[in-house]
Formats: structure tokens, C-alpha cells, sequence
DNA sequence: ACAAAAGTGTTCCAGCTACACCCATGT
DNA sequence: ACATGGGTGTAGCTGGAACACTTTTGT
């Protein structure tokens, strides 16, 4: 436990964003300890006094999850006067995208249960929880057809049509196979490892990995990502 | 002056834009007291303990521009442990869009100087404002080709020429101004007032109107403006 | 008459949509 | 053999880019 202070008045909550069974899922804990004992937020916590309020982020989403190095992006300042009971606390909320495999879940301190929810399975939330994550949801909505991040729900290799089947239960709409794969292929930044599924009962695909370096440079050139 | 106390940790800080004269401009003021007399900053404050953060953003733009019901969006929090000197301020920084020529610039309490700035013409500014002021132009930037927000910083009737040269100004490109033209009128939420420009030396413009209700009707139906 | 900006018409072409079709692999 | 998804080809349409052209107003 480190030895220095908290910022009483703010604290951080995660959105933590995960792809499994061709659906989104989000992140949930329940807490042990507290007002609030027992009910389901959002991972969050205080804002340390010696930290930045990115690390802060970064500290909370490795103590539910294990993982560092991962997207992570701060979403908006949540800051009505009666969101928390009491007391006076701004929230800073971050959203997140991680690969489903790659978590072990492990109930940190002050919480007893840590859960993978799909959308339409969320059940009532602390405070203003349900509002952040509505606000999260609509901004993945947005940023994923702006720029290319869904690539960090999947594995670092994948076969095209997940990437598709991502995009179709994210944005909730169908897309033409052989076109999505044709638009994407030629922005190239869609690296073909030529290796290919394995036991799968039909012709194995290719497995493409999302290539940030040539995607970076197209950038500079003034590409833009839609969908 | 309110009864009220503040939070003091958390403080707001406002991007003010305004367009004139062809060019984009922020508004800055000079500090009359405290730590950083004589240097120019963003306009900003501390939260009240009993108002929202939204309310506090309000506030601090009607207090330097005398301006309500104005286009304002968070836009980030800044919360770099050193970003203060000497105690721990964490800032919600607002970007707001106003009109030029509503704005009467008399410098509030604490200050004693606003200033229009054009983008080249920045001095230094306190703490990590530089960084929150390039923060806010690239949002600008992004959010002004994806949302028809452009409007606010034009009079409520403007002709098209004129809805162009922002465009142009923001973006740094040129249009094609027949296309340009027929693009934004094919969307279907400029109303053509029939009035015209008078007192020009040459054929005077229709002026058109920014219609807010079209624009939402075509957005519940899927429509995106997209420049 | 001329300058300057408003506004219209039209051609050409890239890129997207829609859909038909063939390929590979496990049961 | 057939079901399932992988992957290619292509005809047709749409919308945008480029640019020529006409119109209106003040000096």
C-alpha cells in the first residue's frame, strides 16, 4: 500500500471493453466494502495525490484485470453535485479495450466479484454508472468507425471475418463479406501472415494482424479511417 | 459573490473560439492576481462546491464574454501532478463556439485584460494551457468535419461563400465552391432565407440559416455530416 | 465596361453496392 | 455429398472533382 494521500474529491472509473462469443461485454465489479456493498459500478477509485490521473487509470485497470499496455482513453469528467451521496466527488471516467482471453479476472481490494457482462445483461448500477457507460457505449459506437481500434477487442491475429462480425455487433448492422473484406484490405494496414486457421470445419482462413506502424505513416499522409 | 466554497482541486478551464476577420480566435486573458500576474491564460476557475461542473464551465464563459446559451463541450481533464505549482489542480478544460460580434469583452474579476487571438499570434501561456489550447484545436479540427457545428461561430444568416471560408480556415484546404455549394445544400438543413446581402460590389448572396430541428430529424434517421 | 462574387450545368471517373460464383475443409 | 465459411470477379450505379459558363451588383 503505498503512503500517500488521496484526492478526496476526485476518482477515476474504468469502462473496460472485451469481445467473446460474437458479442461486446463490458467490465462490472461488485463491491465489498463501502456504501455501496454488494451492488454492481463500474472498476474506478481515488485519484492519488502523488499521481497523474492517467496513471491513476492505468493503476486501476491492472489491479481488475492484470494488464498494462493496453488502450486505455479518457472519456469525459462525470461532475454533478449530487452524483455521489455525501460527499462531493468528480469522476474522471476512462474507456478501454482489451482482448477477452488475455484477462484473468481477480477481485482486487474493497471489491468481491468481477464480471463480464454483455450489453444487454447489465444490471442496476451505482450512482451515475449507468449514464457513464451509456456515454461509453455511444463514444465506442463513434470512435470505432473513425479509427481503427477495434482491432485491439480481437486477438493479435485474426481471420477477416471476425474483424467483421466485431464491427456487425458493435455498430448493430450487416455487412457485404466480400466488400468489407476488399475495403480493408486496401487501406493497408492489414498485415496477411499467410498462416491459417486450424480445425475448422471449412476452408481455413487467413490470418491478418493489424500493422500500427503502416497505419501511423498513413496517417501522417492524411488517411483517415472510416467505416 | 457566492457563499458558497470551492473545491480546491479541481478547476475549469474554457477554449473560447470565435471567427473574424477570416481567421479563427480564441479568447485569453491576463491574470490581475495570484501567482501568474501578467500572464496570459485560458479563462477559467474553480468549481463551487454546490454547482455542477457544467454549471462552473457557464459561469466562467458568461463571466468573460457577458454570453449564455452558447455552444460549450467538455473537451478534456488535465490532471498531470506538476501541471500547478505548488498544490494539486486538476482542470476540466470546455471548448466553446461564439459568435464574434456578440461578444463584449469586459475583463471579470481577477483579470484585467481579454484579448481575441488569431492562431499565430499566441504568447505564452501559465501552467499547461499551451497543451490543453493545441488539445482543443485538434478536436476543433476533427469534431467541425463530422458535426455541422461550424455555424456557431457565424451570424445566425450568413451566405455560403462566407460558411466555406471557415471551413477553409479551420481545415487549412481550399473548396470547390460550386461543389462545396451543392454538397451542404443537398443535406438538406440550410434554410434559404431569399434575403440578400446588401451594400456589396457584387451580385448579393442568398443569406442562408443553420436549422437545427431538420438537422436533428435527418440525424435520428441515420444521417452523418461528413465534410 | 469591368471586377468580383453568385450561382448553374455538365463531363468524367473512382469507388461502392449488389450479387453471382468458385474454393477448401471437416463430418 | 454437403454444409460452412473463405475468397474472387464483375456489371452497374452514384456521387464527387474539375472546370466552363452565365448572372447580378457596385464602381
Amino acid at each position: 500500500m503505498s503512503n500517500s494521500e488521496i484526492i478526496k474529491n476526485v476518482s477515476i472509473d474504468c469502462i473496460i471493453y472485451s469481445f467473446n462469443d460474437s458479442k461486446l461485454q463490458v467490465l462490472l465489479v461488485r463491491h465489498a466494502i463501502g456504501k455501496s456493498v454488494g451492488k454492481w459500478a463500474l472498476p474506478g477509485g481515488y485519484v492519488k495525490s502523488d499521481e497523474d490521473i492517467d496513471t491513476a487509470a492505468v493503476r486501476t485497470l491492472k489491479l481488475h484485470t492484470g494488464l498494462e499496455d493496453i488502450y486505455l482513453e479518457q472519456l469525459k469528467a462525470f461532475g454533478a453535485v449530487d452524483r455521489f451521496p455525501n460527499e462531493r466527488v468528480i469522476t474522471i471516467s476512462y474507456f478501454s479495450l482489451v482482448r477477452y482471453k488475455y484477462v484473468v479476472l481477480k477481485p482486487g481490494e474493497s471489491v468481491y466479484e468481477a464480471k463480464w457482462f454483455t450489453m444487454d445483461e447489465i444490471p442496476p448500477l451505482i450512482f451515475d454508472h449507468k449514464k457513464i457507460l451509456e456515454f461509453g457505449n455511444s463514444r465506442l459506437r463513434h470512435i470505432v468507425r473513425h479509427e481503427p481500434i477495434g482491432f485491439r477487442l480481437l486477438p493479435e491475429v485474426f481471420p477477416l471475418l471476425q474483424l467483421q462480425s466485431l464491427y456487425e455487433a458493435i455498430l448493430n448492422t450487416k455487412f457485404d463479406k466480400p466488400n468489407f473484406r476488399r475495403k480493408l484490405l486496401k487501406m493497408n494496414f492489414l498485415y496477411d501472415t499467410k498462416v491459417k486457421q486450424k480445425n475448422v470445419s471449412h476452408r481455413a482462413a487467413n490470418l491478418f494482424r493489424f500493422d500500427l506502424e503502416a497505419y501511423e505513416k498513413l496517417k501522417e499522409k492524411g488517411f483517415t479511417f472510416d467505416l
